[in-house]
DNA sequence: TTCCGTGTGAACGACCTGTGAACGCAGGGC
DNA sequence: GCCCTGCGTTCACAGGTCGTTCACACGGAA
């Protein structure tokens, strides 16, 4: 769990555009976000990019190419280094990775294991990082914070079960997408759900209870028949339902309620 | 955290006799602790060697070598391993580094290449590792002496054990974040986590007493059912307190700096 | 209308956590 | 060499929580 999706944000300086033009096809079809740059570009501008890994070609940058190694590593020692690079010596191989690259790979090169040794970096560096910088998702009233397994309300936790927790982020994380039940389950509870398990509605309703009970007012998840949920949050009564309160937090009598889905049950 | 080894301790698993003795007299020059093995050893008992890294030639295993990269890589995720064997295609170099490896050399190849590449994996692990090192520690009435590997209350010393140690600073450092019982296993322990193991209950249970009784009336430790714990102080009777101390007001001392949520209380 | 999908409340059982204690191992003192 | 002590691991039990399941009521679609 813990689906950050984490996607992984490459550049490539190169000027070889035939490896370019094939890696790129397959850094697409990958979905990672990438960029080609055909010029070094200063250190300050890479900073500003917010990569995770970087691949470059020595050659592109002439007789500068070990400063311009050292200052990339030393200024990112967070950023993954893979250098791709024609013919080389033990030595100059030796000499990069001691400058501070992660791998040294010589064209001519397959694209995929390229790929498959960014990933490598990259997957290494993401398991050290103590997992703090993950940004708390706000949508609508609620603030959701996967370092927390948890939502909140202006403060207020939700008390939310670990199963509660994941299929908000997961609804929420959706945002505007309906997604089927089977998928749901899926992707929460990680194996393929049975016929006729009920178990993603009635997550989805202590879910909603614990979200009207935080956040009376808006609705967040939104039934498709026949389909499944989707998550999207609205405010429900423009007026008068902003008061930050929780009145009277006694049963819910809650009279606003207009079209379906009140209680019904009077046998219950 | 986890403290010292400067020193890296290196495995070699490989049967070729040659490379390994350029291998080893370069290693042995260059300080390193390692051990030469020519039999795949079981995971197990690398876990024992508390090794850095792992040199492996996969012809030694056989067919079995994929199974046992992967087991190897699963119970070990912060082990760097460099796979060193002979010729190979892409689809193998490929399959191995998404099994884990963190790189692939081709015999043959210098040993001072092979070196340089492990050392490029171990920087990127201990990259993210150090960085918070030093100072002491202040959080509730606790001071966290790293360099003590010690936790004291007003200069009394809370005589924790090492790894009850390890847990209190691992837990301190990642302040107000729940951590998986497995990310705690994982981090203190070195390894992955057996399934159904308890340790980590255990020294909570353990700390939790030595804290209660140097530092009575403060709560350290939450409970997060079914996740894990979260470290974040809080004065529990804000009354009937002694007062004894004025806390050193260095930067941490915040109790209440983080919205409290709710956890789910324990034995409450 | 009828059929099937969904909302709802309740109850059971499995799982999780706290806790105490026993075991095995390693190191130090005698 | 032997014993003692400290430490980490493992086991068993107790209590609580949470997830699943069931039965039934409601609502949409044919």
């Amino acid at each position: 769990m813990t689906t950050q999706p984490e996607t992984t944000r490459l550049a490539v300086i190169d000027t070889d555009s035939g490896f370019v033009t094939v890696l790129s096809k397959r850094l697409e079809s990958a979905g990672w976000q990438h960029r080609v740059l055909s010029t070094p570009v200063p250190p300050d501008e890479l900073v500003a990019m917010k990569l995770n890994a970087l691949v470059l070609d020595l050659s592109v940058l002439g007789s500068d190419g070990w400063d311009y190694l050292e200052r990339i590593c030393g200024m990112l020692p967070d950023l993954g280094v893979v250098v791709c690079t024609g013919k080389s010596s033990v030595a100059q191989r030796v000499r990069g990775l001691r400058l501070g690259a992660d791998d040294w790979v010589s064209k001519p090169c397959h694209p995929e294991e390229v790929i498959a040794r960014v990933e490598a970096v990259v997957r290494r560096r993401r398991r050290s990082r103590v997992q703090t910088d993950v940004g708390p998702m706000v949508v609508g009233e609620l603030e959701i914070r996967a370092d927390q397994f948890q939502a909140f309300v202006s403060g207020q936790s939700l008390d939310l079960t670990r199963r509660e927790f994941e299929l908000l982020q997961l609804l929420a994380e959706a945002k505007g997408n309906v997604l089927e039940r089977e998928s749901i389950y899926q992707r929460v509870w990680g194996y393929a759900m049975a016929h006729g398990d009920r178990s993603v509605d009635v997550f989805v309703r202590k879910l909603r209870q614990k979200l009207e009970k935080g956040s009376p007012g808006w609705r967040y998840i939104h039934t498709h028949f026949g389909i499944g949920y989707r998550f999207d949050p609205e405010p429900q009564a423009p007026e008068a339902q902003e008061a930050p309160l929780p009145p009277a937090p006694t049963d819910e009598a809650e009279p606003a309620a207009e079209q379906q889905d009140s209680e019904m049950s009077s046998a219950g």
